[in-house]
DNA sequence: TGTACATCAGTGAACGCGCGTTCACTGATGTAC
DNA sequence: TGTACATCAGTGAACGCGCGTTCACTGATGTAC
């Protein structure tokens, strides 16, 4: 029979034990083979190696299943946005730079999660608990944006959540047209990180921020 | 007979006359509504009053379609861009900023079409004619770009490609994440069109360009 | 001006397919005693 | 330590549905003579 022991990695026997994850997980694959279009529930579970009707037992339906993985795009998202920000160490300049070269990286390592979390036509109004997990990538963008503008004279001080926004969007329209991870790619003079980076350091300077050089103060 | 006058408006006789353009409305009508992946080749038969096999003498298959639809948006596109800049008059800061807000307009207006050129995933590798057609919306884009640096000394004169992806970038990451027609939109504390504007003043000034004042030099 | 004929652009019936979903079922697992 | 039982997490068969696609067909249209 099927469910004894189907060697070393294998299903371990009638009960999948974490048919759950492996779900998720097969959904990422899918996701970034085809994506979030895709997708389909049944696929879903021939990848995980299970018949067609085990999925219910975790999830209503296909929709609950991509908002699961949306849900843990924008946690790993948040920390990993939050991991480069560091606090704006060693100093706020090269802080904010990480920041967005973290967030290319992420949308060209994890199109699947990336997919799930902007492009899937997931409604954020109909899930609270979504929005809010959403909203925690974004306020580490937000917090980062109030640091720099912090060291502006008040006078001349830019709305931090409109400095934000624009420092959101250029990141977003660079990984959407030029970092994807396998499709949809058009051809660039310079990696989309170095062209996210002229951008930053171009807009800063507008703001009047002007980076440090090589050696920050210290 | 189904085929005898439908009255005004309607269809009038056996052949539609005009099905290719009906079918392509029917595609917009319902990647509006549901999405680019949510449109089925069927359904905008169905949506044109046309059996499901009448679509095959005007199109190989579902994705010349939306093929088709794409190549269209393009064109209107550039059509639209190339108005807004209208040969930088009445001065080049002033018809760079009308660029900006038609593209907005655009997007906005026209949800379908861009939806349709930007997230049905179609591969502009496999279709050198439709890439070169939507080369051209960005060669507008370039030109603005141009005219904007040539006003620079040219020691400190930036790249002008680099400038236009920069603006593009920006542009498509606003569309993307707030400007959208019907769904996914997101709460803002300014309107799109405003926080694209802001944005590329401050993009401009970090480039060392400075609008002029409420009347331009002449 | 009329007729025969070729071509065009539709119809509608049929097919196979995969998906979503439900259902009664059953093997595996945990627990009370 | 063993047994009875409840619960959990799967199975597999079945269903209805809509899609994509093909096919022989036929009404409408244009054209040669």
């Amino acid at each position: 029979m099927s469910w004894s022991g189907q060697g070393p990695g294998g299903r371990r026997g009638y009960h999948h034990g974490n048919l759950r994850e492996a779900l998720i997980r097969a959904a990422l694959d899918l996701i970034a083979k085809k994506g979030p279009a895709g997708f389909t529930f049944a696929d879903a579970a021939r990848s995980a190696g299970v018949s067609a009707a085990a999925p219910y037992r975790h999830f209503r339906d296909r929709d609950a299943l991509i908002a699961d993985v949306a849900r843990r795009g924008f946690e790993l998202f948040a920390a990993h946005l939050k991991r480069a920000w560091s606090d704006g160490r060693p100093d706020p300049f090269t802080a904010f730079e990480n920041v967005g070269r973290s967030y290319l990286a992420f949308a060209h390592d994890e199109p699947a999660y990336y997919s799930a979390m902007f492009e899937a036509g997931l409604s954020l109004d109909d899930d609270p608990g979504l929005r809010e997990i959403a909203e925690r990538s974004f306020v580490v963008l937000r917090e980062a944006s109030e640091t720099l503008c912090a060291r502006l004279p008040p006078e001349q001080r830019p709305p931090a959540l409109m400095m934000s926004l624009h420092i959101w969007a250029l990141s977003h329209g660079i990984a959407s047209l030029f970092a994807r991870g396998d499709s949809g790619r058009r051809s660039l003079p310079m990696t989309p990180e170095d062209l996210l980076e002229a951008g930053v350091l171009v807009y800063l300077r507008g703001l009047g921020l002007f980076a440090p050089p090589a050696q920050p103060e210290r």
